[in-house]
DNA sequence: ACCTGAACACCGTTCAAGT
DNA sequence: ACCTGAACACCGTTCAAGT
């Protein structure tokens, strides 16, 4: 089996969207390679490193798919986040628990940042506001995916009584542009 | 040694405050208690359960807080629901990994929505609403013990030029307001 | 240069057995 | 009722050894 940093990558993908990251061992992993597990350690120093792997190729797709829009506004690069996000189960859990400057990644940031600024967020708020909206996203995707793994273990009877036929994950795309549009619309408040 | 759901629940959020999550085992747990790892499978059904068990304890020290505040509003909430948060290192992660459902979590639940129906949301957006600003408060505690535990992993010096002075998680009590008040701005916004 | 066998020090969990 | 010894099936990781 002839191994390289990208097909382990993308196996550990397939892993991730068949049984989810609980179930990406290296061992898992060189078994569906045909390889064993000291093999991979070859290829990356160790598992944080093959997950911050991960991240990386998941930027460097939504660098690619931004780089095609031109005028990309927020809103864009928030919906092709979580599009790209969406493609890779647990992905948000992977992009918590890595370093987030890799270079694709960096980019990702970067101009999160610029397009905050020409929503006319000030200097001093970027990082702040760079953060937030990132966490936004990762969470709603969290949610998403969480949401679709356990369709049995939703909110308690009584509970759901209360808030009857809400716009929630059941409408996901709505409730992620209600959601985004919530956090626009503070960032140009806080900022006026 | 006299064991209960309390104590070990307590033992775990020690261990916790020393070495973090991923210290936390069964096996390190019961050494702490001077106890074999299986005599804890009396009292929890399995880690899951114990995790579940942590969760539940915080949220009922956030509602005892919230009891003793009179007209208590949902800024108020967001802070009490930050400290509480962070005097349990981790607790973020663990939040995320437990059912929510469980009775002290769901008051918390309900109080949040309430709160925001008084903010003027309109009661099909209280779900979205509610997890988001759930996820505002843990993906900000979250930032907050990264940022604690490695001062080493910071920004590349490159990206920090970009970005002098900000009101970053250096003054976190600031930002936290910021990013509260960009939500809760936000939610109005969005209602009116 | 790239892969493997074999080991090390861990996990969570179970269950018959002890008190 | 509550705890333990001993085992099972896993982990991530290392490293001398193979090709």
């Amino acid at each position: 089996m002839k191994l390289d940093r990208q097909t382990i990558q993308l196996a550990a993908i397939s892993l991730l969207n068949e049984d989810g990251l609980e179930a990406l061992s290296m061992r898992t992993l060189a078994k569906a390679l045909d390889v064993k597990a000291a093999s991979l350690y070859f290829h990356f120093k160790n598992k944080d490193e093959l997950m911050e792997g991960i991240a990386e190729l998941i930027s460097s797709r939504i660098s690619q798919r931004l780089a095609k829009v031109e005028n990309c506004d927020f809103y864009q690069l928030a919906h092709i986040l979580r599009e790209e996000l969406k493609r890779v189960n647990d992905s948000p859990r992977i992009f918590e628990d890595t370093y987030p400057f890799t270079p694709n990644r960096t980019k990702l940031i970067v101009l999160g940042m610029k397009l905050m600024q020409d929503l006319g967020v000030d200097k001093r708020h970027l990082t702040v506001a760079g953060n937030m909206g990132n966490n936004f996203v990762l969470s709603y995707v969290a949610d998403e995916q969480y949401f679709a793994r356990d369709s049995q273990r939703q909110m308690p009877p009584e509970f759901a009584e209360q808030f009857p036929s809400p716009i929630d994950l059941a409408n996901p795309d709505e409730a992620f542009n209600y959601g985004l549009d919530i956090f626009i619309h503070g960032l140009q408040a806080t900022t006026k």
